[in-house]
DNA sequence: AATGAATGAGTTTTCATTCAT
DNA sequence: TATGAATGAAAACTCATTCAT
């Protein structure tokens, strides 16, 4: 292979990748936006720039788009998680981290949020369907798993906690606040968004998480 | 008006009230099942087992049969608070009453869930123009912030606890788990929907808070 | 049920029907006209001179509607069959009449040619999930049986002929000529539409079968 | 032109031949198949296992390989009608010749059958306009004109015997057979396929011909 | 000669809503 | 109060064709 070729190759999957990327940028926003009903193939192409029928030439239908959104934003979830590297700290260290990360990380991807809530109106069905993220086993649960154990040991925290219990408690916490912001500030009749708000919240959930596993 | 007629009247008005609550059961079903979108004005009105045209003759058209579907749920839910009289209870017992409330009253009315997943979808737009649900104020958080304040005072509870913070802390433990049920099965590959989940579930929420408010 | 009623139902009806009808009619001529594959939707409805959606609410879809054009047109014919009371005739009136027939019913019903050519495109896969043809046994074949019989016995017909393949025959010699007329006419440069056309083949034809049976 | 570059273009055009052949094949299969407007220009560009712009390149659009496909049937047609010699037969044995011929071709050549059918759907028009299947003249009319005479005047024929009618009559009683199986092997609830039926046919054919033909 | 990417115009289908009775 | 028939607007999806390389 030639250097002109290796330079065409090159660009034609350059443009076949950022056209892909553009359409699955604009489909996450307008699945979060609108959920999977609610979102129009004409607005996601317009979003991205592109024709219409690119999308379905990438991706096959409305669905199987929308399969593709779940699939990368779990890509993206797991791939930061690999990051923390809880392993390497002690008990205490390590569960601020993992409650800040889960805070940060739904806080800062609030499409992935409202993702998920759709998803659940779905009954999780394309999740269910989804080898990739099936294939893209969470580490986090074990790494809790052994954290909790050996704080235990140490004598730090509280004994027996039963990790998956422990770990959708954390996940509510910091979930529920952002998908359900709009009907709590709709029925507390008070402005739930604001970057104060949000802090309060995250420092509340440190004091819930660590009243819960301090001795 | 002759007996004759009263009895006609009262059996058409009967019959308003019942195909309108059919209506309303119907449609309270579809748009849980599927949300507000993926529910159909056929569905609802072949599940109620009346013609379609009266769903728009009683309620106008599908996004105000929506909002009317929120209002029932919230009206059931108010009415059930104001039957749980904290105020009379020692502040142990209030927060135990309060927290079994809301774990059971969700467990067994997850069309509300499903509805509320779905209006935050919609950014709760819904709630936010009903006049009906903002009339209906909840006293939960007032009572709630009297029995933290009388725990505190009393020596029992942690100090300065913010009601709000706390409250939606309680809600996001109890929600979260039936919200996003399905994707949490998926995720973890593994049921949740069992009564042994749910039980042991419900006995470590009480742990958490328990541990949150004990000094 | 009162007169007011009765009317008010009748009329209900008789809309329903003909407006079925005028569908039905409309997309046998497309159909016929087009195929299955280049009939329009859109073209059917406007020939039958509503709107296209109660296409839908009638058939369900483009297909459906194909196999109703189909099962209608087989109806027909077999009631046209049923008047023929071949068993009440001597073999060789007998024949005669099921050859004019056969021959006639095809010149006049060149729709029927037409949808038969489309449905063998598609493999008869239609009809072969229709209930409703299955259901229509023709007793044209049971009836040559017998009267080929009757012939032979009385020493006018030749003897063991098979009644599948004289009947394949027989509507071979009816049908090729008009299902193929176009292809014919270009190939041979000749115009093959006329009505002394039609007449000279309808002549030998008969001549070719009473050779064939003539002893 | 030095060798180097003689041998290039040899491979070139041998290339360009067989490319267009493996599209020809390819869409005769998927013409014959599913006829013009079922066709995909796809599928006869993954059938030939080759890109689906070459298509335009070598056939300008999907209609004009259409006809380069009617036409490609018709010149193998016809090449093999003129390796029959029917002139230097005697009757009876041209007659015999030209039946089994006519028969075997069509069972052999299903796919020419399809295309037929599909073409007389489009009432002829690309038959019509092929300057090339209009060139392709038919010999076997006169041959056969002629062995009917010779025929009659050695006493072996019915005399007066059109030569077209009687030719319709005989493509008629082969194609039929072929043309309409799927919806006659639906009709009789009969599997009409196999090759014990084909050779009824076929012997069928030749008594139903002999017979009309002898004095 | 060959290819992958991109597109426009059309086609079927859906669905909330209204009409007429 | 109740219903079946009818509709308009929009939605998803298809497909032949062309572009750029």
């Amino acid at each position: 292979m030639n250097r002109q070729q290796k330079k065409q190759d090159e660009k034609v999957s350059r443009n076949t990748r950022s056209t892909k990327l553009k359409l699955l940028k604009a489909a996450t926003k307008e699945f979060a936006d609108k959920g999977l009903n609610g979102a129009r193939v004409d607005g996601i192409a317009s979003r991205a720039g592109v024709n219409k029928q690119l999308l379905y030439y990438y991706f096959g239908d409305k669905e199987k788009l929308f399969v593709a959104v779940l699939e990368a934003a779990y890509v993206k979830l797991r791939k930061k998680e690999k990051e923390l590297h809880l392993e390497d700290m002690n008990p205490w260290q390590a569960i601020e981290t993992l409650v800040g990360f889960t805070f940060d990380y739904i806080a800062h991807n609030r499409q992935f949020v409202a993702l998920l809530n759709d998803e659940n109106i779905h009954h999780a069905q394309h999740i269910k369907r989804s080898k990739t993220i099936k294939g893209l086993h969470s580490k986090l649960l074990e790494l809790l798993s052994e954290v909790l154990k050996r704080g235990a040991k140490e004598g730090l925290f509280r004994k027996n906690v039963d990790p998956i219990e422990f770990y959708i408690s954390l996940a509510s916490l910091c979930y529920f606040f952002f998908s359900n912001n709009h009907t709590l500030s709709a029925i507390f009749a008070r402005n739930l968004t604001g970057a104060a708000q949000k802090e309060a919240r995250r420092k509340h959930i440190f004091e819930f998480i660590t009243a819960y596993l301090k001795i």
